[in-house]
DNA sequence: ACTCTGAATTAGACAGAGTCCAGAATTTGG
DNA sequence: CCAAATTCTGGACTCTGTCTAATTCAGAGT
């Protein structure tokens, strides 16, 4: 998609299923033209910028209806807060535990070899490698990992 | 270690430098008996299941000062609570979001590969996989993932 | 334009995890 | 045995997220 518009938001969320109203435009276009990991404590901060325009609870239903349909992925790596990624394409996440920064690892080209056999019964719905990062000096170059 | 008995709890504190007290010898027992990822609210319930022995801000306290002297691990899955796990041996998870159990997937064999380089200024400080697994009909063999 | 209906939104109360603080208890060293 | 330092405690507090009951909204049909 080219450029991020509140127009096509409407557009985007008509083709998850979800009925664009007011909010909701105004949520996915929070998440989208910026394209980054955001809080629903940030998106309300910014979509409440100017006048009020959704409450709490709007955020929260509306943060989990794009999670339903699959337009929206969360991210877990915080213990205080989840992160909302607006990138559903299957891809990893560098976290810098001391800014509390997520930036995305393109999933192509990365390969996990040796996992063992899932449980009987069960069924993958996602792997997630998280790296973990914090400011220091760069000692080895560490591009493989066990 | 052999067997894990209250008496080696305060040798395994000592070893971290941690002043082994009553109620911290408790916590440790706790987790390494069971070998099992527990959060704070489960652990609280354990030491106290008889008499009441700690209050909730010594759990949390000693459960923080463990992590800080690499006693344990923190496993952040679940939205709703962080898990402790009294495994620092480099592992990996199997989290069925359905139940909510967290299985170690041992890290002997797994290997990454294609990661891009770290960001600079930045040494890794871990890399965890997680599997997100949910009941399901077991439809294709699933050993490498991409 | 008007009404009816279901969907969406709202404020505010609530729940649970985790932190903070100031006082009480306990341990340690002299 | 006393003083100092460490640890523990209850309870108030914060923060994220959920729930509920009432209100508003959009759109279809008349």
């Amino acid at each position: 998609m080219q450029q991020y518009s509140r127009d096509n938001m409407a557009e985007l969320l008509r083709s998850h299923d979800i009925n664009p109203t007011h909010q909701r435009i105004e949520i996915a276009y929070a998440l989208f033209s910026r394209q980054q990991h955001l809080s629903a404590d940030q998106i309300m901060a910014i979509v409440n910028d100017r006048h009020s325009e959704t409450s709490k609870a709007t955020v929260y239903n509306t943060l989990n209806l794009f999670l339903e349909n699959k337009l929206i992925r969360e991210v877990i790596v915080d213990p205080n807060k989840v992160f909302y990624d607006p990138n559903t394409q299957l891809h990893h996440h560098f976290y810098n535990v001391t800014s509390g920064e997520l930036t995305d690892i393109d999933a192509e080209g990365v390969t996990i070899c040796g996992l063992p056999q899932l449980p009987e019964g069960v069924i993958t719905e996602g792997v997630d490698i998280i790296v973990r990062i914090r400011p220091g000096a760069t000692a080895q170059a560490q591009e493989q990992l066990a």
